[in-house]
DNA sequence: TCTTGACGCTACACAATATGTAGCATTATG
DNA sequence: CATAATGCTACATATTGTGTAGCGTCAAGA
């Protein structure tokens, strides 16, 4: 499975539409997370592991590389961290953290 | 792997934190794209099944159960539509589909 | 009362992905 | 040199998804 660019066709989407190339990447296991762990600044792979549960390294190193070529996240002295792009996407995954807490009072009124 | 509430252990946290849930169901395969088709208001299985390049039903109907057990999608006459919640959270999805727009000239400025 | 068709699935064999552990190659440090 | 940290890769096993067939239920029409 590679990560395609937007524009260029993409699995379970015959329209290329970007949103869909973002829906197939996010949609990985573990790269929500990825994403989630990297607000905590620049980490390297082993620190970047340790914050995912110690993940498996071939997934994260293979999600990694899809979330370099999409230019989510870049790979510097230090370690991985958000480009541009990919701290506006991490902003609005926040955004999801407070929605999921109201969500969660409302499932489980304990 | 069966869909946890909010509040329990979850596959790939130790935490139950709740955007932890929403992330571990977001991020298998589909479930995104579900959530999106659904924006076309009330489908029936088949129709849903179609919207998402047909889908292996095996996995539609897992996905849907999964929606259902959090509330975010309920089955009545007619077939599936969001909840009140999985209305909120795709507002929040749709807003994807703006950014992936730019995003994609970015990264393709063709 | 017999089709016929729509619908919501389930079964199942096969294929693709993820997991988990080991450990290699490179670089820096003592 | 030896040691340790880092960024991975290898690989066997386990979990998940795919794709096709088709079943059971219901409702409408002949």
């Amino acid at each position: 499975m590679t990560a395609k660019n937007p524009g260029v066709q993409v699995r379970g989407s015959t329209t290329g539409r970007p949103v869909m190339v973002l829906f197939d990447v996010l949609g990985q296991r573990w790269t929500l997370r990825i994403l989630w762990e990297l607000r905590h600044g620049r980490l390297n792979f082993r620190d970047l592991r340790g914050r995912c549960d110690d993940i498996s390294p071939t997934v994260l190193n293979a999600r990694l590389k899809t979330l370099r070529e999409l230019k989510l996240v870049d790979h510097r002295e230090g370690g991985y961290a958000y480009t541009d792009q990919g701290a506006e996407l991490s902003r609005k995954l926040a955004t999801f953290d407070q929605w999921a807490e109201r969500w969660a009072k409302t499932l489980n009124p304990s």
